[in-house]
DNA sequence: TGCGACTAGTACGTTACACGATATAGCGTC
DNA sequence: GACGCTATATCGTGTAACGTACTAGTCGCA
């Protein structure tokens, strides 16, 4: 199926987990119930396994040992770098595009 | 050529052109000039000139009168408003997420 | 103790779209 | 009149976003 981007979305699969983590670690589907109730967006299974997949091998997060039936993962410290630089780039963007939208406040 | 996303991205090409906008109608060069310029996002004309055409179908920007050489476009009060929401929810998840990093003042 | 609901992850096929390359053309200038 | 910049269009490719379907463990609960 495709990308339901008929209407512009704003946070891309990788960094909302990047996102999630920052809370601690996490196994995907837990990941998926926190973006869930923080963003509004569900991760399909495919979307979310196939992410964390990339970003481990990019060696972004880790995962940790769990049991059988969950398997968590972790930032790394390059994961938590990354997930930073970009939070800081998003909060810069939205600030500055807010204000040229003339809301007050940003 | 694929999606540069070996090191996670944070704006959709879509999002960047709608900001940029925000500022008042300009044609497609300019948009890339103006991205450039504020978030060092170099967006090629593939992927300007096709995110524009989905825009403008989906009836968030609007081509405006120009000569033959410039097509300038503007936001559409629609436009407005799908950006005024998603940069909000950027705003929002990147202040909560640099809290979770520990980032003071987020 | 068998059923449904929830948890957890796998596997797969489709397709949108990000991206670079390439092409075209007007304009200034040197 | 060749070079560099502005400006847009088009095409091909590969990646990854996405939904669906599937398997399997666990926990009530009746």
């Amino acid at each position: 199926m495709p990308r339901q981007r008929d209407r512009v979305g704003w946070a891309e699969p990788a960094l909302l987990i990047l996102a999630s983590l920052a809370d601690g670690p996490k196994h995907g589907y837990a990941i998926i119930k926190d973006v869930e109730e923080d963003t509004s967006i569900r991760l399909g299974p495919g979307t979310l396994y196939a992410a964390i997949s990339r970003l481990e091998e990019s060696g972004l997060v880790a995962a940790l040992e769990g049991d059988e039936r969950r398997r968590p993962y972790r930032l790394t410290t390059e994961g938590e770098t990354v997930l930073d630089d970009r939070l800081r780039a998003m909060a810069r963007f939205a600030r500055v595009g807010l204000s040229r939208l003339g809301v007050a406040g940003a």
